[in-house]
DNA sequence: CGTTACTTCTGGTATAGACCAGAAGCAACC
DNA sequence: GGTTGCTTCTGGTCTATACCAGAAGTAACG
């Protein structure tokens, strides 16, 4: 018993909601381009476009800018509160995580950054930019803020590796509490080029500051996930 | 030193995007209608619709089915580790809360939702559907399936008011543990049209399972969010 | 063999119209 | 005074077409 549909964007939207549902189309699958489906269902490629987009935003399709529309891979679950590095929370959930190093620089603390991370204004930060992927899939951005201050030497390490990993092993140092923030909104035309997106692509913003247990800020982190990539879970116990 | 625009529809975006952020446009102020955008920038009405979609989602703006384009106000803070009640965290950040309770049944419990609530199929559920609003503008659905086995009575309370508050007063029950999963997607017809806005409208989906100390679910919690109407927060400490 | 240049395919942006459906205000009517 | 029905304004959907820009494959070239 399926409800009657009168508008064609939703017909199609419909269709390809059925098509990945049945697995009859399989994550990381191409859709025809749109002016395929347009001849195949009679319609205008706006109209075509407007049945994607609604794809898009229920998270079941994403696009690569220019080469076409994909089916999303089902999305993995962060669960802040376990302390699991990217690499650990994902390869555990069966996908292959990757991460390129897009730029490392040391810069001084400017007032805002001065301000967020607790240090005097012009104090060296290292600037991480990376970009993560999940099978081979890029998924995320990070803009990452260290206070070097506080881990000395850390500016000569390999910054394509966990840092979780590192700060545990390196410094002997375990997080001790971190503040989440999670905004959905439209990612930056910078995350989405990196993430081979058009800007404006539905996004899910997080910024996290982990703090060392005398309440000084080791790390300010940003992340720009893809909207369909990512379900976030927390426990919270009284 | 801005950067130059070469698409229309993103001049549009930043013009807008400027006059919301210098407030020369106040939250939940109404923008010019389309045509009219369209005719003051010399601009098709799908160039202009494009823009402000983008700042749609962006979460700048916001649109009530046929009746405009608004300026979104300020997101509200949800953190939902504290415990607050809907009325309690909304009104502590200066904004008014409001409920509409949209239906209240009871039901047996079919496969999945006895799956759901761990409890056998057939029991009694009772099922509430709310919309909240803050500041007369709604953000909220809430779809709510409560065990009545656990709460005795509680059919008969009125169902417009905080169950947080209901549960500690009447049941002396405080919540001892819950699971929550966060997922950026879009709005389904359902919601979206309780809402006052179009299917498709990028959307929260919270789902949130409420246990008693024993670990019996005494509530099965889904809220969906128009996604500029809230920012989660969270703090972990090990 | 590796590079370059061309061609083709893809989505990205934009124009110019058209008609529909719901929201809201208003005027006439009872 | 309240209801009814019309008109107007709004966004919602859709057609038909055009050109642009980047991705990818291919053929020619050194």
């Amino acid at each position: 018993m399926e409800k009657q549909i009168d508008n064609h964007y939703r017909y199609l939207q419909q269709h390809f909601s059925y098509l990945i549902r049945q697995q009859a189309l399989l994550p990381g699958e191409k859709l025809p381009s749109e002016r395929d489906i347009g001849e195949r269902f009679n319609l205008t490629r706006m109209t075509v476009r407007q049945g994607l987009q609604t794809l898009e935003a229920e998270g079941l399709i994403y696009r690569q800018n220019r080469r076409g529309w994909f089916v999303s891979p089902p999305a993995v679950v962060y669960n802040p509160a376990r302390r699991q590095s990217f690499i650990e929370y994902v390869s555990s959930q069966g996908f292959e995580p990757s991460t390129d190093l897009i730029g490392v620089t040391v810069n001084p603390a400017d007032a805002r950054m001065a301000e967020l991370m607790k240090v005097d204004k012009g104090a060296r930060l290292l600037f991480l930019q990376r970009r993560r992927s999940i099978d081979g899939r890029p998924v995320l951005i990070e803009h990452i803020y260290i206070n070097t201050a506080l881990l000395p030497g850390i500016e000569k390490e390999d910054m394509s590796q966990s840092l979780t990993h590192l700060l545990r092993s390196k410094y002997g140092q375990a997080y001790h509490s971190m503040n989440l923030t999670f905004k959905s909104t439209a990612l930056q035309e910078d995350a989405a080029r990196e993430l081979g997106a058009a800007a404006g692509l539905p996004g899910l913003h997080i910024e996290r500051t982990n703090y060392d247990a005398s309440g000084r800020v080791l790390e300010l982190d940003y992340e720009y996930w893809r909207h369909d990539a990512v379900t976030i879970q927390i426990d919270v116990i009284d």
